[in-house]
DNA sequence: AGTTTTTAAGGGGTTTTCCCTCAATTCAAT
DNA sequence: ATTGAATTGAGGGAAAACCCCTTAAAAACT
């Protein structure tokens, strides 16, 4: 390992951009040279210096870290930046992945695990706390039997060509257009479509687009 | 533990099964007290006796696990099931977590492993190969630059009011009926509507609904 | 203060969906 | 052979969605 790691840590608190660089300061891998306290100023900082990784808070005041980590990437892609956050919510990571973070990393972490977060992700590869990947696993899991449960018909229940005709109307096409790219006539696109309806207990399109997404037909 | 953990593995493979239960017998804390060649013996064997966990093979004749995990929980509702395969695939294990398995085992995970993952699993927690969960983790990530970007409008880019009107339409409200909720004219309805269709691109409420359920708008 | 955006609303029309009923096929199972 | 889904098709009508256009007040932004 000849070259350290450059870092760029992003918090509002003051506290804690100190309290990092206190602890990284105990080894030679990792350096950080850079600072800022808001987004717009670690944007900034990227136009003159580049930085390896990113240590990104999320919440601050003014422009978020998700946010900021969506602007960053389209300015620079490629740019390494791991998430810090002290927030356990399923939706905050989820949000913070899709914006592009190839890390997330607990705010209670200790010493070891901040700094081979940070040596993960530089090298190409992605990290995320334990307790995060298990908060996000639980979350592809279904939902505990919550009081009311409300049927759901399984895809099975419906015949091929329903389904088919099911698809092309997630997909926006009219009855018309099905109609035609299925050589039928569009009544009984028509009458598939209300028998669709009726069976999964919906009233409108709308309601099959639900069923459809919901059922992985489409996307 | 004064119990063994009772197991119940079913695969169409005989030598996995007896590999299984070779590797089991080396210790006290797990017994395997029945075995099925295929789901639908493994379903009859519950009607006679309980198992704490099963161990289920995805890839099978006839029924697969992943339909077997279902048909289970419909009828044992509690079960404690691993799926247990060689398939990497992502699709296969979130369609497998979807189903209600507590667990994940890919086929080259180790004695420990195994051992780990049955009693994790009886004690009411979810297990997951170390491999499984890095891949269900990648696939939240967005995936990398495949050519045709398609344009993507975020949600900030709708006003309080479209988003929700948006969620209502998803909701499978007409237009009247969000117009009554919100005490405004059918007609302004009707304008968010349309407003919201030339901004995301799309044609009609299936596509709406589309993106509502997309960016998390609903469900 | 002036401009843009958001929200609201309407006129008037076309297209699509929604809903009821009915009925002819076909194909598989009893 | 007859029942029963599945698929197909249709008449007729009502409701909803879709699509132009225009107006206008309030809110936000510069």
């Amino acid at each position: 390992m000849l070259d350290s790691i450059s870092l760029l840590v992003v918090d509002d608190h003051f506290l804690i951009r100190d309290g990092i660089k206190s602890i990284l300061s105990k080894q030679e891998e990792i350096k950080v040279i850079g600072e800022a306290s808001t987004a717009v100023q670690a944007m900034e900082m990227l136009e003159t210096a580049k930085y390896e990784v990113i240590l990104m808070d999320i919440q601050m005041p003014g422009m978020n870290g998700i946010d900021a980590t969506k602007e960053i990437l389209k300015r620079h892609p490629g740019q390494k930046i791991i998430a810090l956050s002290m927030n356990k919510d399923h939706g905050y990571i989820s949000k913070m992945l899709q914006a592009g973070a190839q890390g997330y990393v607990l705010k209670d972490a200790d010493q070891a695990e901040l700094m081979n977060a940070i040596k993960t992700v530089s090298a190409g590869k992605t990290f995320f706390s334990p307790r995060v990947t298990s908060i996000m696993m639980e979350s592809l899991l279904p939902k505990k039997s919550s009081g009311t449960d409300r049927e759901d018909i399984p895809l099975e229940e419906l015949t091929a060509r329903e389904i088919e005709v099911l698809k092309f109307v997630a997909e926006e096409l009219t009855n018309q257009q099905i109609a035609d790219k299925l050589f039928i006539s569009i009544r009984t696109i028509d009458t598939h479509r209300r028998n669709l309806m009726q069976k999964l207990g919906v009233k409108n399109t709308a309601g099959l687009v639900r069923y459809a997404t919901k059922h992985g037909l489409i996307e």
